[in-house]
DNA sequence: CATTATTCCTACTGCACTGGTAGTATATTA
DNA sequence: TAATATACTACCAGTGCAGTAGGAATAATG
């Protein structure tokens, strides 16, 4: 149950780009040095943000990459999904044909209700929250 | 963020000794044979429980395996430590010297959020709420 | 038009972990 | 001594993670 490197240096970027809101372009040379983050590794995990939908591109000098929405209409769980995927503890929990007792099964009923603790916070959380959240206590978004 | 199998297979072991507690030892093969897991792949997991303190056994025929403790002792984030870790989520949540701006990091306090919730479920339940829910509902153990 | 800055695309690699299988040794009971 | 358990160790194939690397396509600028 860790989170792997990717779905953290995602958010980090997410909430860089957040922070830029309406500034124009940002680019991934320079989240990469921000964040201390390999460049080309970050160029991978933009290519897949951007093909969920989350941000947009523009190729070029003087291009970079953008939230496809404003950083309020952004829930963590948007960002969350593209690495770690929807299903946060076992398959059954998510689909309940995967094993043929799901229907009253308790071991399931737990890895549920921590499907619902952690789904809850991530989907009640957006980019903006979490930038205004630094604002006030003026810190910035590593790990 | 997904569960491993030992993680899953080790929490339906555990909750048949808890239902079987007091009823002298249960083996690993019986365990294999209602959980339909490879009796040697848990033979393994039980070695990991037992080491962790969380069972106890006794060698030999008519041997196998009992919880160390009352069911109402044991608490879930004990089963599910032994495989997953006290860590849920990202290091530096654990071990504030990870990194040295986790004094102030939002992204550590979204993942400490996570972390938070996710032990507050596992630390509030014991293996005799979970069976007294099963009894209540005619569940099993599956998955 | 050439240069420069940027994303885009693809391939490759080393490593650790997962999910097992297998064999044998050791202890206990009958 | 035979049968039944756990205990211990080794091994293995597959998968995903965490990168590194090189070059192609595209856009702005002088």
């Amino acid at each position: 149950m860790k989170l792997s490197t990717r779905t953290r240096y995602a958010m980090r970027a997410v909430l860089e780009l957040a922070e830029n809101f309406g500034k124009g372009p940002l680019q991934t040379r320079v989240i990469a040095k921000n964040q201390d983050i390999s460049v080309k590794y970050l160029e991978q995990i933009m290519a897949a943000l951007k093909s969920a939908g989350l941000i947009r591109s523009q190729r070029g000098a003087k291009g970079g990459y953008i939230l496809a929405n404003p950083p309020e209409k952004i829930k963590l769980s948007d960002v969350f999904d593209v690495f770690e995927g929807p299903v946060v503890t076992v398959e059954c929990v998510a689909n309940d044909k995967y094993c043929n007792r799901s229907g009253n099964c308790v071991a399931r009923q737990i890895w549920a209700e921590i499907q619902r603790v952690v789904r809850n916070v991530l989907q009640a959380t957006t980019l903006k929250d979490v930038i205004e959240k630094a604002k006030d206590n003026k810190s910035d978004y590593q790990i």
